[in-house]
DNA sequence: ACGCTCGTACGATACATGTCGTACTACGAA
DNA sequence: TTCGTAGTACGACATGTATCGTACGAGCGT
C-alpha cells in the first residue's frame, strides 16, 4: 500500500493561478540557477526538457531547482516519455503580477 | 583601537546604483515583512523612521530587515537624530530595473 | 546631570535552503 | 529482455536567515 523509495510523483503540483503568491514567485526568482532557467525558457526555448539546460549543478539539485518554480507557479511541467518538459507560465504570471517578469528577464 | 560593543555605524553603507543586483533585490523583497515596509514607503509615507512601521517583530529583527533592505540596494537610510530615517531608492531601482518595483507594488 | 527613546551589536537558536551522492524508477531503444 | 538515459526520493551536510533577548550607544528634553 505504500511506495518504498524514489517513486517520481505522477500528479505534479502546481498551485493555480490565484494560488500564485507574490513572495514565493519573488524568492523562486532570487536565485541566480533558477533565474537562469528562467531566462532560457523565456528565451524562445519554450518547452524544454531539464537536461538540455546545463546547468553548473548536480542532478539532483536540478530537480531542486526546478521543483522550487514549479510549486512556486513559475513554470510548468508535464512529463514527455522519459523527460520531463518545462513551459513559463507568462500568462499565469501576467494576470497575477502585471509586468513583473517582463521587468526581471529586462534586467541587467 | 576598538570599539568593544553595541557603536553603531555612524557611516550606512548603501551599494551604487550600479551595484545593485537583481537577485539581491529580489531575495529582499520576497520577506512579507520587507515587502510591508517597502509597501508603506511607497504609499506616500517617503521619510519614515524605523518605528512608525508597527512591524509584528521586536525591535532587534526590525533592524535586521531594514538593513537587508538597504543592502540591497532598495532603501536609503539616514540619520535624523536619533531616528533613522528611510526612503525607498525608486530611481534607482528603475534606472537599473525599470518596471521592477511597480509590477511588485502593483502586484495582489 | 539625568533619564528616556530609538536604534545597534552580539550571541543564541531554530528553521530553511542549496548542495551533493547514492539508490532507485520509468520509459524507450537495441 | 536487457540496457541506457532522464529524473526522483532520501539522507546528509554546510550555510544562510529570521527571530529573539540583553546590553549598550547617541541624541533629545527636562
Amino acid at each position: 500500500m505504500s511506495r518504498n523509495k524514489a517513486v517520481p510523483e505522477r500528479r505534479l503540483h502546481h498551485p493555480d493561478r490565484d494560488e500564485i503568491r507574490l513572495e514565493s514567485v519573488l524568492s523562486a526568482l532570487s536565485d541566480p540557477i533558477r533565474l537562469r532557467i528562467v531566462r532560457e525558457l523565456a528565451r524562445g526555448h519554450d518547452d524544454m526538457a531539464c537536461i538540455a539546460f546545463d546547468l553548473p549543478v548536480s542532478k539532483s539539485t536540478s530537480t531542486h531547482h526546478f521543483r522550487v518554480l514549479r510549486e512556486a507557479g513559475v513554470i510548468r511541467q508535464y512529463y514527455e516519455g522519459t523527460s520531463r518538459m518545462s513551459r513559463l507560465r507568462e500568462d499565469d504570471l501576467e494576470a497575477r503580477m502585471p509586468g513583473l517578469l517582463s521587468a526581471v528577464l529586462g534586467a541587467e
